[in-house]
DNA sequence: GAGTTATGTCAGCATAGTTGACATTATGCA
DNA sequence: TGCATAATGTCAACTATGCTGACATAACTC
């Protein structure tokens, strides 16, 4: 199989064993990744699907409804029942679009800010703490690899929230 | 706030802006992860907690369901659901434990194994590549940061899957 | 004025998670 | 021997979050 093609001594981090290990390293750390912020967003009776809206809206304060459902990758009804009871929560404001009336531009309220500062905060902390036990150049293999696991579009995305 | 922390130019790497892009690096990196797999399971009317529980069992051949349950975090009932139509449909046979009678042990059957196998080439096809791109350097911060991210617990389980 | 776009909404369905309750069988200990 | 415990399976009900399809409204573009 591909242990064939770990002739050259520089191709050992590609046989079959050390790929296995890499997909059960992203199902592992994926889990620890969403742990923290689950635990909160029970306490308010959200999901995470509201936390990925929360997320993006205020990465990109007044983007569009179309814009959110091309990061998320969902359906606008998907998003739509997530958006309505945030903003009927008063998490989000949606307004009209000046330059075109038919978009809406999303936006946090304080009371969103909140939440998406308390979410922010123990999912930071887990990564913070991660970076600086792993250190700057395992940090930028990290970003290095997963950036090369992305579909071509989404990492056109995850390029346009730089 | 934490930019307050980087007073070391050594500890720019912590910022909440490249921590945020770790986050979202995340984000999308594990879309792409599950993307090809999930096409394939569609095929034959399964989802992502099938794939999990084909995985984990091909990984550890005659594991036991408690066992099972342990690694995958969710309740006996969800797993029981999933396995039987597993069991059913000839992808995993359960078979009495010897040394104690109330354990099963699973494992896959041929059938099972090549589901297994179909699903393993396209995710370790897509995580190759992003490793070959990377080089070896890169591969290896991804898997030092991922471990430093999972639960501790889980850090175990994932050692123990060596 | 016609066609298209952005958004919202209703209804229905599927997957996969949850809790709680209960049954069966097997083990192990007093 | 008998009782508590453990491993597993199952029923029912509920939730979150995805999906498709259909339709409505308003606004933009040509």
């Amino acid at each position: 199989m591909s242990e064939s093609r770990a002739r050259g001594d520089s191709l050992l981090f590609l046989t079959d064993a050390q790929l296995r290990r890499g997909i059960e390293a992203m199902f592992f750390a994926y889990r620890g990744f969403t742990a923290d912020p689950d635990r909160i967003l029970d306490q308010y009776g959200y999901g995470r699907a509201h936390h990925r809206a929360i997320h993006f809206i205020n990465r990109w304060p007044g983007t569009t409804v179309n814009n959110l459902l091309a990061i998320l990758g969902v359906t606008k009804q998907s998003l739509n029942r997530v958006l309505r009871t945030l903003v009927e929560d008063g998490l989000v404001e949606s307004a009209v679009g000046t330059r075109d009336r038919r978009e809406r531009h999303l936006t946090l309220t304080e009371k969103g800010r909140a939440l998406e500062t308390e979410l922010n905060e123990v999912q930071t902390a887990r990564m913070r703490d991660a970076f600086r036990r792993a250190g700057p150049e395992a940090v930028s293999g990290f970003r290095t690899v997963l950036e090369e696991m992305m579909d071509e579009d989404l990492k056109h995305l995850f390029e346009g929230t730089a």
